[in-house]
RNA sequence: GGGCGAUUAGCUCAGUCGGUUAGAGCGCGGCGCUCACAUCGCCGAGGCCACUGGUUCGAGUCCAGUAUCGCCCACCA
């Protein structure tokens, strides 16, 4: 390719699509099991299917693929499973509404079956949908191992944990109270229910005893479960109520009495001590009534309205219009004796945030606290590691206070409990086939459970179930245990932690051994993006914009150790007048930086890089291999260690401010004066871009396939076919590199005060001036006499003179760099007071310097303690400082200052 | 009620083992369309590192406490 051929700026479009195809088509996603290489592998955390992608997966992907990338290159057989999740009461939600909005019907209307079809329909779609967009962001999956939670093998693998768990006992049904939502009209897990604090009232009501004598006042925060009261507890060392303990009290609003019963559950201290208890409503009441024999009363559908029991007066009311008509009824009776404010914790459903409700029912429960023990040693012992560090004790803390979890829900999308019952003798039948004939009394009235499982259920076996668990398949055998799993920490207890236990319950291993918990992605505003508050960024907008690279580099540049991500982008449809700040304006910057940097090396080089003899490296030519070196190891470093931050910007800083700013604009007039050096410096410079893109490929795989394609064109040589592909960087240490850099930076500093100077008295670098360097030692003068073609040309300098016995000319400005003092001649031009000003600036800044140095090292307890190294480091610098304030002031007092 | 995180330039954030006068990007000011890039280059201004104490020769960094903001967990009605 030519540089004709390559436009002024960079195109992220043609070049992303072409290299997403290219991928696809070699299959360069694909791992093999049984290569004998050593095998990295990653189990993508499974997308819903209810919708598109959005930015916080647009991170959490890209941080994976980073990994991946990263491991193959380092020769790894690298497996990253991609899948999507069936997300069992999102994606119901999800087609009912739909079904509402285009057919007005209820999935009644359908009956299950056809409802089903309709979710599968959908599913396909958005599934599809998700796929494509993992691909167009650039992620490198195995797209051939490509699951679905409810997958045939999957769905297998359900059945199997399920019946083994209950076979051990570890599954068991029963009436208890859980947490259920009145809109989605299921169970929920205590993981589901998420719970917010509210401003509530705290309302005191008289129970009046059934003698007709005052009884006593109880406080609560739900009046309208009172009509499923079955009893008053008290504290039995209460004196207060001691005399009513095992009387009645004849419940208001009911003909119903009950008794008042004495339990250490109330705390005499809070309310008026004494407490309601409502079994079928509320936890707590559910075990006072365990705990004294007393019969719950549901007064409520599954749907949040009151049922019969509650009363013909509030049946078919909402929970909300029955409370206000309870509170409206006690206060007439003037039985409502104060109302407080309260501010208490309320669930809502995790998926519609609807106010949950604590709800007696029969359900399906895993027994944890065995499942639990093993998770928690396989992290104190340090085989499964969490990033940042500081996730390790919520986990443990979770582990530690486990909960047994309710896994059956009332829906109809999702796996169904294998769970069989007998309608003529009532056997219960679990088991891995249909069952269809009662194995007890052979009646053929059987009939399977109605309800599904938790999607969590299928997730927590993801890791091994996708590698087709229970077969012992090569794919598992290779890649089980998987190497890392990236994540959000919100799903911490949903899925890591089932996920240790299922591993280690059904594989006998941990499922990952790292585990890196990135930051949420947030808007401006600091709101969590997601879809219901709108503010949702759609990551294909992003791509259009500024490509996938550009949002992946930018997302990983302000990602730091699992620190929340803000984001501020304006869509186009914004039309906001002010161009905002946007997050993903560095990535494309530093793409259309890359690019350009290779246009130029092109239009150089004319095409072709030959191979050059005889050339010796000079100072900057070994500058930028040595910086090349460093930058190898440190990203390598960075990367290993989950810092994904410091990759990108060690990356960005090399080629932008060292490759770019310094080493081609030196390069750029040797190219010019031709011959072996021209050859020479431009493959230097080509061959560290192109390894450099190999540095960069795992953040901005599109572009750097394409500059790496380029180069390797012109430098005919092509040691793989992609980078993708390609190895790894080694790091080829050397020797002097501590010299070379420390020289390097001299003339950095020289060239950087001459601009400075220069800039300060309004001498712009298009006009050449003539410039005097009085060299501090021998050193520096060599340097400086060695490469004073650079100076010259990157601080366009007319003539330049090197004496290290020179006196201060006169107009001139002055100025310090490291090792020299430098003059810029002046003619005609010199402002001679702003020279004056600029001058007692940086006598001031020295004079701090040195003030602050003379302070420490007069400090007896330091010279005496600190370390000799660092004292003669201060005593050094406290002498150059000097020298150099002497220099300032003469060149003030010249100036007559 | 417990736990975690944050607090550094106008904005958004880095800052690893405690050791130059604390950095970047954006924004701002000045100069420059020099034959890669104005999505650019050069130069510059801008900081009580939230506060208080402690450890140390030395603290943005370690410890304790305070304040503000945010998040998570928890069955006191």
């Amino acid at each position: 390719m030519s540089s004709k051929e390559m436009e002024k700026v960079y195109n992220p479009q043609t070049v992303e699509t072409k290299w997403q195809r290219y991928w696809e088509e070699h299959r360069l996603g694909h791992a093999e099991a049984g290569t004998g290489k050593p095998t990295y592998s990653i189990v993508i955390p499974p997308p819903n299917v209810t919708a598109v992608l959005h930015l916080g997966h647009a991170l959490n992907n890209t941080i994976q693929d980073i990994l991946i990338r990263f491991k193959r290159m380092q020769g790894y057989e690298s497996e990253w499973m991609p899948g999507t999740d069936h997300a069992g009461i999102a994606t119901q939600n999800v087609v009912e509404r739909k079904l509402a909005r285009e057919q007005g019907k209820t999935r009644q209307d359908l009956g299950r079956e056809e409802f089903i079809r309709e979710v599968w329909k959908f599913k396909e779609e958005t599934g599809g949908t998700i796929i494509q967009q993992l691909k167009r962001m650039g992620c490198s999956c195995d797209w051939e191992r490509e699951r679905f939670t409810m997958d045939e093998g999957l769905s297998r693998a359900v059945t199997e944990v399920f019946v083994r768990l209950y076979e051990k006992g570890l599954i068991y049904r029963g009436k208890y109270i859980i947490n259920w939502c009145p809109r989605c009209q299921t169970a929920l897990s205590d993981e589901e229910a998420e719970h917010q604090e509210h401003k509530g009232n705290l309302w005191l009501i008289r129970y009046p005893a059934a003698d007709g004598a005052e009884g006593l006042v109880v406080a609560t925060t739900r009046p309208e479960t009172m009509l499923g009261d079955v009893a008053v507890a008290v504290n039995p060392a209460d004196s207060r109520y001691a005399h009513l303990v095992g009387k009645s009290l004849l419940l208001p609003l009911t003909e119903r009495r009950i008794p008042v019963v004495a339990d250490d559950y109330v705390d005499p201290a809070f309310g008026t001590g004494a407490v309601k208890v409502t079994p079928a409503h509320d936890p707590n009441d559910f075990e006072i009534g365990l705990r004294h024999n007393l019969e719950p009363l549901i007064v409520m559908h599954g749907d949040g309205t009151m049922n019969a029991a509650a009363g013909p007066e509030f049946e078919g009311l909402t929970r909300e219009a029955a409370r206000k008509k309870v509170l409206d009824l006690l206060s007439e009776q003037g039985l409502l004796v104060e109302t407080k404010e309260h501010i208490h914790s309320v669930g809502h459903c995790y998926r519609c945030h609807t106010v949950t409700e604590p709800y007696l029912s029969q359900q399906w429960f895993v027994r944890m606290k065995t499942l639990a023990e093993p998770a928690v040693q396989v992290v104190n012992d340090g085989r499964v590691r969490f990033h940042p560090e500081r996730w390790t004790k919520v986990y443990l803390n979770w582990m530690e206070n486990i909960r047994d979890w309710c896994i059956s829900r009332q829906l109809w999308w999702g796996h169904r409990i294998p769970v069989y019952y007998c309608g003529d003798c009532g056997n219960v039948m679990v088991s891995r086939e249909p069952v269809t004939i009662c194995t007890k009394c052979a009646s053929s009235k059987v009939t399977q459970d109605p309800d599904v499982l938790d999607t969590w259920f299928s997730s927590w076996l993801w890791p091994f179930s996708t590698f087709g668990w229970p077969e012992k398949t090569e794919a598992l055998q290779a890649f089980y245990p998987t190497s890392t799993l990236s994540t959000a920490p919100e799903i911490i207890f949903f899925w890591v932690a089932r996920m240790i236990m299922a591993g280690l319950e059904f594989m006998g291993d941990i499922p990952f051994a790292d585990v890196y918990l990135h930051g949420t992605v947030r808007d401006d505003k600091g709101r969590k993006m997601s879809k219901s508050l709108g503010n949702g960024v759609d990551p294909l907008e992003v791509i259009e914009s500024h490509g996938a690279d550009a949002m992946r580099f930018s997302m990983i540049m302000i990602t730091s150790q699992g620190q929340d991500v803000f984001i501020s982008y304006e869509s186009k449809s914004g039309g906001s007048k002010h161009k905002g700040h946007n997050t993903f304006d560095i990535g494309r910057n530093f793409a259309n930086k890359i690019w350009n940097a290779t246009r130029l090396l092109m239009s150089l080089s004319g095409g072709e890089i030959g191979s050059s003899q005889g050339v010796e490296p000079d100072l900057a030519d070994r500058w930028i291999r040595s910086r090349y070196n460093h930058t190898i190891d440190q990203i390598t470093e960075a990367l290993e260690s989950f810092r994904f931050n410091d990759s990108a910007r060690l990356i960005y800083e090399f080629l932008w401010h060292d490759l770019c700013d310094w080493y081609l604009e030196i390069i750029k007039p040797r190219v010019a004066r031709g011959g072996d050096e021209r050859a020479f410096v431009l493959r230097n410079a080509s061959e560290i871009l192109s390894g450099s893109m190999k540095l960069l490929h795992p953040i901005m795989p599109f572009l750097t396939e394409e500059v790496w394609s380029i180069l390797a064109d012109a430098l005919r040589d092509r040691g793989s076919d992609s980078v993708m592909t390609a190895p790894w960087p080694q790091a080829d240490h050397m020797a002097e590199s501590d010299v070379i850099e420390r020289e390097m930076s001299m003339l950095q500093s020289l060239i950087g005060s001459i601009r400075n100077i220069r800039s300060e008295v309004n001498v712009p670098l298009g006009q050449k001036a003539d410039v005097l360097v009085v060299p501090a030692d021998d050193d520096a003068e060599r340097v400086f006499a060695d490469n004073r073609s650079y100076i010259m040309d990157l601080a366009s300098v007319a003539r330049l003179d090197l004496d290290r016995r020179a006196a201060r000319p006169e107009k001139s400005a002055a100025g310090i760099s490291d090792r020299s003092e430098v003059f810029v001649f002046l003619e005609g031009l010199v402002d001679f007071d702003r020279e004056r000003a600029r001058l007692a600036k940086e006598v001031e800044r020295r004079r701090g310097f040195i003030a602050s140095i003379e302070s420490k090292l007069s400090n007896e307890s330091f010279v005496s303690r600190a370390p000799e190294t660092v004292v003669e480091q201060e005593r050094r610098k406290l002498s150059d400082a000097r020298d150099e304030l002497e220099k300032l002031l003469s060149n003030l007092q010249a100036l007559g200052g």
